[in-house]
DNA sequence: CAACAAATGAGAGCACCGCTCTTGACTTTG
DNA sequence: CAAAGTCAAGAGCGGTGCTCTCATTTGTTG
């Protein structure tokens, strides 16, 4: 793939590099790609603290100032694999949740949790990378990083309409919570912002579900639960998604 | 405070040591207590994963290895500033819940959820120690970190267990939720293991409600809220709280 | 095909890190 | 008063991110 422009090819623009990859950008991208790679390797064994750029540059079999050609800093690098996770764990949900009948909108929400709890246990690193403790002194570049940031819980709130939309959604909830005005100002501006048509409480109840599931993920990826409190983690995982699923009126 | 042993005085054991602390030892301690407060600071400014023991010696304004005089390593320091963390958090924990009515259990679940957020946001680099992303290559010495690590959690089953003694506990929630045997076990160990009587049921939504408020504050704290997407979050999370208490059966 | 220019890799170097070891000075204790 | 114990300092090891210079490779173009 090309290194900036996500146009693949044709329409020749203004810019006069977009033509055919020449045979050094192809080369550039692959070692792009390789240091991707390891990068994430090492990620995955010692963290993102401990992140290398020269460890990656001896992997790669090239001296260390090399890499600083293809990968402007470390921070650059870390960027490159917060998007790969973002992206990796967007296709992960995405595939689930499609997996369900488009009228069971708890199963895909259930399936959306899964799919996140699945995929955090299988890559923790990434997973600490991109839900943990920030990282001290790096600040993700919005710019690059929001929109495939923002995949899951965009495929969340879609599920909610959906389900809105086909009049499965309990508006009122059990025990019912007022919402202070405040609050409800903030749902109102994020449901014009999505073009949705979720009433305030049920949104406010989808983003504690949200929150909530990535607390439950977080405390078992994260080792918060004692060593040997659960032992049927699988089992208390899919409960506490059938209670919130019911919390959220699905 | 005597660097070893917890007994303050008197009581001469068959430890020759144990006397009254001499110049020495006082003195000894006092600057392990300014190294931990040292490393607070820059716990606070650079996390985890910038704790630079030889800034710390900076700041105290030694060379770098006489601090190994007093802390055996980084590790170690890590260990004292999470044991420090954990008690802190516990403190004000405590001190929150005493302050709402012996019977009214909803509010003092509030206040422990509220005690926990403010914490948390005053002292981010701490709580991202506590409950964020493990430190890579660091083990946290069970025998000195789980009493006081485990403070929090006890002080919310003693809530429940208090309501649900005072019959306070709805133990049928609205939407009924099976729990699977293995599930339904471990809720029987951790019950029998902490001495109470809540039914599995209510315990394992109290296991929830407990990660679903860590979430919250997680997301608040690590910045994975949207910068500007909630500008009512104190209301929000206050909501939120409503919201698990109802869903807890308090 | 040859010449040129861009892209690349190597190496040295700077300042920082955790940690170890030795040395000399100091303080407490017998 | 001298021995024992304690401590700060400094040098040193291998690691880190990053910059700079220099030589070489490589693709393109006349």
């Amino acid at each position: 793939m090309p290194s900036t422009a996500p146009d693949a090819e044709a329409a020749p623009k203004t810019q006069p590099k977009a033509k055919t990859p020449t045979p050094r950008e192809r080369a550039r991208a692959q070692t792009i790609a390789d240091i991707v790679r390891l990068g994430r390797e090492h990620l995955a064994v010692h963290g993102a603290a401990g992140l290398s750029l020269r460890a990656v540059a001896r992997d790669l079999g090239v001296v260390s100032s090399a890499v600083y050609r293809y990968v402007e800093s470390r921070d650059e690098l870390l960027t490159l694999l917060l998007i790969d996770g973002y992206n990796e764990l967007g296709d992960e949900v995405d595939t689930a949740v499609a997996a369900v009948p488009e009228n069971d909108f708890a199963g895909q929400f259930r399936a959306l949790g899964k799919a996140v709890r699945a995929w955090a246990l299988r890559e923790p690193a990434s997973y600490a990378l991109l839900f943990g403790s920030p990282v001290p002194g790096y600040q993700a570049p919005g710019e690059r990083t929001t929109v495939p940031g923002t995949r899951v819980i965009f495929r969340l709130v879609s599920i909610f309409d959906a389900a809105h939309r086909a009049g499965a959604l309990k508006t009122q909830a059990s025990p019912a919570v007022v919402i202070p005005p405040a609050l409800a100002a903030d749902m109102v501006n994020i449901r014009t912002e999505l073009g949705i048509t979720v009433p305030e409480s049920a949104l406010a109840r989808g983003v504690l579900a949200w929150t909530s599931v990535f607390g439950a993920v977080s405390f078992e990826v994260f080792g918060q639960y004692g060593r040997d409190t659960f032992s049927a983690r699988e089992e208390l995982f899919e409960h506490q998604l059938l209670v919130l699923q019911g919390m959220a009126g699905l």
